[in-house]
DNA sequence: TAAGCGAAGATAGTAATACTATCCCTAATT
DNA sequence: AATTAGGGATAGTATTACTATCTTCGCTTA
């Protein structure tokens, strides 16, 4: 079963055994996007993990050395899979602009596309993601782990965008600002739609982000009007 | 000792006694700031904390429940602390405009501020809020602590600059979402501008953050402009 | 001056967490 | 037939996040 679908390049130190090539490291992986979404990174352990895949604390800890660790591979997963869905979709656009509006889409609405995975569940990581992403990097040895590469998918990701935008309106000053402040501000809106409604003016029904696009596209195309 | 320097109105709930009304208290906030700074949210603990100022651990659990409480009290005083600043600046000035630069200049400079109390460092807290504030709101029971209250602080500010932004340009569609927006950048890009530089074009020189409020300048303007 | 009280000190103890270690079993290579 | 990698099973440890209780000290107030 092993080997099925589309596989990302996640950096290698980020776990002991790469899990997309078993079927325990699949079903680990799958299970864990559950139970952060259930729990929240502060409640999940590793031994619910194993509970829930039927297998032992141990076991886990041959492919993660800690949750934080297992938290920022799907984090890096999820930006590759960005990544890899904007170059997908931008091939053969001419139009900068055109390029940028589905840029903008696809940073909003990357979980409403077509199953890549079976055992990652997109959707459900998109939550996480949105809810636990920021804690992956506010971390007191954050200038380690940079130094190592744990967040080279999200930089490159962001120097795709910021190219993007510059194609736009080359003169633009602030193109890496914008590009990183749109994923920042993409993720923040949404949970703040969902659970601090008074700090947005945005509301997304059903997992439905129309308004959310709407928004920034508006707002990043004034922006870059000359 | 105890009632020097201003205090603020903090959500009662957040500690079981306030703790700027005390001398014990006063000093557990002041290295509460310091040791949040220097171990970070994770590493942080109550026993640590009462060793650091010579008590036990079963003290400072007289004061709050725990770390996440301990945090969400010093974010809800940083906020209140930033609506005091705004407020004292702009009493007095008419033009919307004017009133917008001055909320950014506090938004992004609010610890440069000559220091209010001796027991908090103004500083550093910023330091700390800037590090670990978003962990203080993404929590898995984050519907009950709201309706608790713990986040009206930041509610209210963003209200407040959202009016601003409406003031200067009342056509404006998204004042909420930009007001929260530009609090989070802030925060964010300073981050960012230390760690991850190349999610940034700006840098942070000695704690002064020009850069970035022209940056924000720049780009509320351009956003706000007919 | 004594009684009473609150704040903090001191000491214990517990359940859960975040690991580490070791030994065993099995199924697939070689 | 022998090896070994992957995971199962069990055990154990240090730390964390509390809770409980009993004592002491200093301040009111009667």
């Amino acid at each position: 079963m092993s080997g099925h679908g589309i596989r990302f390049r996640v950096n290698a130190n980020l776990c002991l055994k790469d899990p997309q090539m078993t079927e325990y490291g699949q079903k680990l992986l799958s299970s864990s996007i559950h139970l952060f979404d259930e729990l929240g990174f502060e409640k999940f352990t590793f031994k619910k993990l194993a509970i829930s895949i039927e297998s032992r604390e141990a076991s886990i800890y041959r492919y993660f050395e800690n949750k934080h660790k297992l938290l920022l591979w799907l984090t890096n997963w999820y930006w590759e899979w960005v990544n890899y869905l904007i170059d997908l979709n931008i091939r053969n656009i001419d139009d900068p602009e055109r390029k940028l509006k589905i840029v903008l889409h696809n940073i909003v609405n990357a979980s409403t596309e077509s199953p890549l995975t079976e055992y990652i569940n997109e959707n459900i990581l998109h939550k996480v993601i949105i809810k636990e992403s920021t804690k992956a990097y506010h971390i007191h040895n954050i200038d380690d782990e940079n130094r190592l590469g744990y967040f080279s998918s999200y930089k490159e990701l962001v120097q795709k965008v910021a190219t993007v935008i510059s194609s736009v309106s080359p003169k633009y000053p602030y193109s890496r600002m914008l590009a990183s402040s749109l994923f920042e501000m993409a993720n923040n809106q949404i949970y703040f739609a969902e659970h601090l409604p008074q700090l947005t003016d945005i509301s997304c029904k059903k997992d439905q982000y129309i308004e959310l696009e709407k928004a920034l596209n508006f707002m990043t195309m004034k922006l870059l009007k000359e």
